[in-house]
DNA sequence: GCCAACGTTGGC
DNA sequence: GCCAACGTTGGC
């Protein structure tokens, strides 16, 4: 079992939008960086996922998800008509992937950055670090308890 | 809406 | 393979 945090702007996909459909699975698709990509492809079923609302009224980690689907082809790179189309990324060779996504928990609040910022074992997690733009970002057992007791 | 930080692109 | 220019992320 290995943890994550994934981020995304809660007016694209939030956790209410899982909790809408919580037998349903979400398509996680649309990330166009490499690392957070590469990070995506070592999901397994059933890792626990923190969903992290970003750039937003209400900054901060809302939910947990599942991976109920590893790493694949993400669809939207061959679309023309798809926002994240890639057209430098061949069928034969995809470029970008992604991974489907359940609901498991929607938290009772939104623990905001700013506490994030305070809790002592994720002051080196890229999470909370000035500057990184890394959308998918990997989590300690430890780091994640940290962020649970909060709740 | 501003802008710092950072990743990617492409000319050389 | 360097690096300037550009585009994007994301907090404020």
């Amino acid at each position: 079992m290995q943890y994550w945090l994934m981020k995304t702007e809660p007016d694209e996909c939030s956790i209410d939008d899982f909790a809408a459909t919580p037998d349903q699975v979400i398509r996680w698709d649309g990330v166009r960086n490499y690392q957070a990509r590469n990070f995506m492809r070592d999901m397994a079923i059933g890792d626990e996922v923190f969903i992290y609302h970003s750039s937003c009224a209400k900054i901060g980690i809302a939910g947990i998800v599942r991976v109920t689907r590893t790493a694949y082809s993400d669809p939207t790179q061959f679309n023309p008509e798809s926002a994240y189309f890639d057209k430098r990324s061949k069928p034969d060779n995809p470029r970008w992937d992604a991974v489907d996504l359940k609901f498991m928990r929607k938290f009772a609040r939104i623990l905001t950055l700013d506490e994030l910022k305070n809790v002592a074992e994720l002051a080196d997690s890229p999470l909370i670090q000035k500057g990184n733009r890394l959308s998918v970002i990997p989590f300690s057992k430890v780091e994640r308890d940290s962020v649970l007791v909060k709740v």
